[in-house]
DNA sequence: AATGAATGAGTATTCATTCAT
DNA sequence: GATGAATGAATACTCATTCAT
């Protein structure tokens, strides 16, 4: 588990550099640096740079997947689960900032296998996503907004932190959810008319 | 002036290459060759790779911050204002889809002089729409959200574009930002309780 | 024409490098250093050391294919032919020292199409030579050696030469020839018992 | 002597993949894999790639004179001493096809201590074929081609096997030897005129 | 207005080898 | 006997850029 263990930690250390300077920008120099070790040591963990983006990808999409399946545990009502599919995604972005950023800008770096596998997971999120939408549309009409377009709207707004957010600024993940949720969902369900 | 057009068409031949190869990855010899140039013909025309990136984004934003100047006057009406930022955001962006990629992914691509003057007119831009809000906002308490927070997930919800939107399948740009204006304001503005 | 000139130059050059150090072990450095220019500047002209092998080859079969044709014109008595082919072979490889190393020693290095159109050029150049004997083996039988065994049996007599050879000591290129042909045919079509 | 079986397996093992890559492109982690070892078990049995080598050609070269040696014993006629030592050489090399294209491939590649200790013995290889050859030239004239000059030839016939030899397609070894050695023979002493 | 030729600095990656255990 | 972990040095190759013409 040794190996395991340091393996986190070099992916950790990775996605701080990568979130820093850019994926492409950074260089595996750079990665080693920040990981403790030489150039040739962190190959013996890493097939390849390209690795160890998918493995930051991967656990992040994993661990986001894992944690949205607990927070619907035993939640019925759909608007309640989008709370908590938005309260879990912030939250995960707010403790892994390094991670979200690589993911909300790197997304289109990885290719062959390692994109599959990815691309497979983020499919998977967004259904989740949208699979609540549904929900909530079957009992309000959605107001000229397509459930497709609406997800990557609420996608849009959360994914887009990665440029502004500051928590000491911006204040805790908890409020942000609070005003993303509160927006998008009043904003999709409210009154007809402009309110006045 | 023929010198001029032939910077422009370089420019969008090289928005393009960067949108689908992004920055960094994107060779100047791919610049190049898209802008039917030599290597060296294309440095009579420009500097560097980044003079390219610069005047990619300043063009843009000038753009930007022209049609809106356009899009407000004589509009009085807060909400009317906002409505008419968002479609000429979401105008733009839509027909100028390699230059919006290019916008949301690499604006933290440049330095020194060059940096600073896009930053400055993002900062202009952030500061139109913030004015705006603050105007809303005096009419309407914007229920637990920080007007600056606001005023970013607006944007995400917007230049979050360049991951999803493609306009056969979602629709045109005027829908669109149907679709964003209701959902921010109404959101925004909307009934204190959750909608029913 | 100038780039074809360089491009023979360094050619040239690299095939004295890669005889005396072997392709594997030789850098490209070492190439560009002979070749007197940048490591960079060597890029300019071939686009990678496979392909510099591949021109080092493929030149050498064409003139070598390009000689025999010439050594051949006009010549109808089978023996005569084959002298003429022993003759050209070793004159080439004795004028072209470093080239015929890599020749023999670099044979397996090459792949794909590089390696597809060199094959070609070997298979014709072997098929060449087994004509002649093939046309010998019509007027005198062979004597319990086949045919195709017989050409490379040949053929190692004279590729060989990349391991010992050197001209002041061991004689003329035509002396050599001489000693080759001499042997093959009479060892091939010489008396039924051993000589005594 | 276990340590000297697994020795030899290694030796073994180590010939097939440098046989196959060449031992420039074959990495000493391919040996270990195709050894069964790990890359620092590999390091107790031997000090090095180089160590690998030396052993491969030393052992080579000792069998390879331990059966001339036995092949020799108690002949006198010189041209049945040629055909022995013929005979011997391309049995060894038929039976021990990865370790022939190892030897003949690799000489260059051995350097200090282990490129004088196989030079010694390939020199000795060397001098007890030429002196065979100097024995029949006593009897016969050689007609044209001075002996050491021979030994070469006849090695280059033998040694060139390795680039083509197929024993499926091109004969048991004894048919080969029995070529070689009408061929060499033969030509050397053949008839003054050729043979119409 | 445009280019062919050239380069210094940098890239990801691989290799033979070592050493504590 | 054997290995997991680690490294310094090297490799082929690419890049943004320049300059004489």
């Amino acid at each position: 588990m040794a190996g395991a263990d340091r393996k986190a930690e070099i992916r950790k250390r990775a996605a701080e550099v990568f979130a820093e300077q850019g994926y492409d920008a950074a260089s595996i120099r750079d990665v080693a640096r920040a990981a403790g070790l030489s150039l040739a040591g962190l190959y013996y963990y890493y097939q390849g740079k390209d690795a160890i983006l998918f493995e930051i990808q991967h656990e992040a999409f994993r661990t986001l997947l894992e944690q949205h399946a607990e927070a619907l545990a035993g939640v019925k009502e759909p608007q309640q689960k989008l709370r908590r599919v938005i309260d879990a995604h912030l939250a995960f972005f707010a403790g892994n900032i390094a991670e979200m950023k690589v993911m909300a800008r790197e997304s289109e770096q990885l290719t062959g296998k390692f994109a599959e596998k990815v691309g497979e997971q983020r499919r998977r999120y967004v259904r989740l996503v949208r699979g609540i939408l549904d929900e909530i549309a079957t009992h309000h009409p959605l107001r000229d907004v397509p459930v497709p377009v609406a997800v990557f709207l609420l996608f849009g707004m959360m994914n887009w932190l990665y440029t502004w957010y500051d928590p000491e600024r911006d204040g805790s993940p908890e409020r942000l959810a609070n005003a993303v949720h509160r927006i998008f969902l009043h904003g999709l369900l409210g009154g007809g008319r402009a309110p006045e």
